[in-house]
DNA sequence: TAATAATACCTAAGAGTTTGATGTATTGAA
DNA sequence: TTCAATACATCAAACTCTTAGGTATTATTA
């Protein structure tokens, strides 16, 4: 099974801080690969939604970048900044906290059985 | 601690249907109303973004309605069709394997009881 | 060796959704 | 009487994603 769009769409810069903030560098493609190993392909990320958010975290000062040359191929690193590490840890607990209330929506008894 | 709209966004639908699979039947407003007193004011459902969402079900075949007035307000319920009952379903459970994922993917220490 | 797949960056048009404001009208409370 | 709450809803602008495409290098396989 594979996760709908609408789901990856609300966690999917949460998902990017957290693998920076384990992995400390991480190219874009290989964020790619990298989630839809752990998730055993349940969450596929398109480039076309990768790379603008990651250029918006970027723009917000959250990421820094640096080029590498692979042979003649370019290799674009992205790492988090301070203000990306502290943001990282402010997504993850938020994502704790809202899995927490939707547990207690989305385990409510009905009223009549 | 308000949750961010684009967590919410991920999961509004989902949200409604559940709402939808408890209580038979419910109107716009009162949705929002419960939300915020199920999730203590943390997920705040906007009429912009709800009513859309209301329309967009109803057109899918998963949402049917009714009109009553209360006094001359009118009032639109929203109930389930069958159809919206099995997606119910499906959506909550496609949530719940979605947090499951996510919590490896975050490293997030389960506090599931 | 030639074709294909994989790696690696990226953009852009169109589609879809949300925000924030606004509109209408009734009812209840101060 | 006035303001807040109830209750429906829409709309333009902003935003984001999907889908498709572009460029180029390196590895694999037929």
């Amino acid at each position: 099974m594979i996760f709908s769009s609408e789901l990856i769409k609300g966690t999917l810069k949460t998902i990017v801080l957290k693998l920076l903030a384990d992995n400390k560098k991480m190219y874009g493609y290989e964020i790619t690969q990298r989630v839809k190993e752990l998730t055993k392909d349940r969450i596929q990320l398109t480039e076309g939604a990768l790379y603008p958010t990651l250029h918006a975290l970027e723009a917000d000062g959250l990421l820094t970048t640096e080029t590498e040359y692979i042979g003649k191929r370019v290799r674009k690193y992205y790492s988090l900044s301070p203000k990306g590490k502290s943001k990282a840890k402010e997504r993850v607990s938020e994502f704790t906290e809202f899995v927490e209330t939707m547990q207690s929506l989305l385990d409510i008894k009905p009223r009549l059985a």
